[in-house]
DNA sequence: TAAAATTTTTAGACTAATCTAAAATTTACA
DNA sequence: TGTAAATTTTAGATTAGTCTAAAAATTTTA
């Protein structure tokens, strides 16, 4: 069907434009850990395939048919996520580099018949939503925990950086999915949080809070 | 570690080496699909590698690191097609294509897992074992229904060919892994058997004879 | 708005795996 | 045992993806 680096390079010009509202060359560049030139040559061969739309120097966007390649393999990194932290207890922040692999395996009806194994999972664990075997993915209305002011309660969803550190730091001060914080102060000379969950007193950085994302 | 096109070949190499005794250029290349041209720069590169012994003309052995490699592959390849007929309730004719995949899947972490996950299946759909997490296979002692006389009562222990059509075949007319068959007769004329199983009377070719295993 | 800085593309080369065609070697057998 | 057949290797190309270095285009900024 098409290449693991093109389906690779797709789903990094997807998760790009879901942030940024554009991919730069250099952008996919970083995101793929390879050179500016060697994106180029790319962006050429997925417009070729008419997976991009790409004119030299303007930047690209996906296609429908690249957009379905991208969210196929999205929906088989998560499935395989939530496998490996529900079916085998891996931890949340050791799963990523088995399903960079496991997302590239091809068979539709494989992950469609582990989708009902795992009885229909809506989020993988570190709570983005999974898409289902149409490419629709539910749109998710989050915040950062920073943006909470003094006082307002709400229930951790998601993160943002899904570093395996910053995962371990979470899971050792045991804010995960589903835990409801509620900011008690914001800290005046570091504007540092001061977070209660589970009747506990936690104090966490900005940095921290950007990347805890609340529910709407 | 190693590229998928080389464990690809080891893997070869390692069953041609279980049936044949030795592995031939144009065998290799038949069994991969390929030219022999290009099997032989690979055997120069997997010599390279010390991963088997190679000498021109004189046909290839692997080396204990080759023999490892490849019954790593041939490990997660069979717990992998395990895991698709017994979880993801897949047909035992319906692996193969996704197993030779999934087996160059490289954590041997994930694999272990898989495994206990299953709780250490000795033998795959097929009736082949599983080598253990050091490469360890027991070996199988096995002979062809063929060799069965008449009378000889048998249970069917794995199967020599895994092409689709023959285990359809088998599937239909339930002759599957753990049954038992009594050979209740042998046509004179073409020497077609006459086999019992479950009270019920069949009538199997040599051919499909030949490629029914039975324990010893 | 023109020079400087940055970004992107082009040109040309490299690697892994493959191929065809031709040459070398081994095996089979008359 | 020597020639024919078969097998295997070499030589030289090709493709996908990558790279560096240099050129081109865009953006920033003074």
């Amino acid at each position: 069907m098409h290449t693991y680096t093109e389906e690779n390079y797709l789903k990094s010009i997807y998760h790009l434009l879901e942030q940024n509202e554009q991919a730069s060359t250099n952008d996919i560049a970083a995101s793929l850990k390879t050179r500016a030139a060697s994106v180029t040559d790319m962006l050429k061969k997925l417009a070729e395939k008419k997976l991009i739309n790409y004119a030299r120097y303007q930047g690209v966007s996906l296609t429908p048919a690249g957009q379905k390649v991208a969210l196929g393999i999205i929906r088989k990194h998560r499935l395989w996520e939530h496998f490996l932290v529900d079916k085998l207890k891996f931890k949340w922040d050791e799963v990523h580099d088995m399903a960079e692999e496991l997302e590239h395996i091809s068979s539709v009806e494989l992950i469609n018949r582990l989708e009902q194994f795992m009885d229909y999972p809506q989020f993988d664990p570190h709570g983005d939503p999974i898409p289902n075997s149409n490419g629709e993915i539910k749109a998710q209305l989050l915040q950062p925990a920073l943006a909470l002011t003094q006082h307002q309660t709400g229930v951790i969803a998601a993160v943002s950086d899904h570093s395996a550190s910053f995962l371990q730091y979470l899971e050792k001060i045991q804010l995960t999915i589903g835990k409801e914080i509620k900011v008690t102060e914001i800290t005046d000379y570091d504007l540092c949080l001061e977070v209660t969950t589970d009747n506990k007193v936690l104090n966490i950085s900005r940095e921290v809070a950007k990347n805890l994302l609340i529910a709407l």
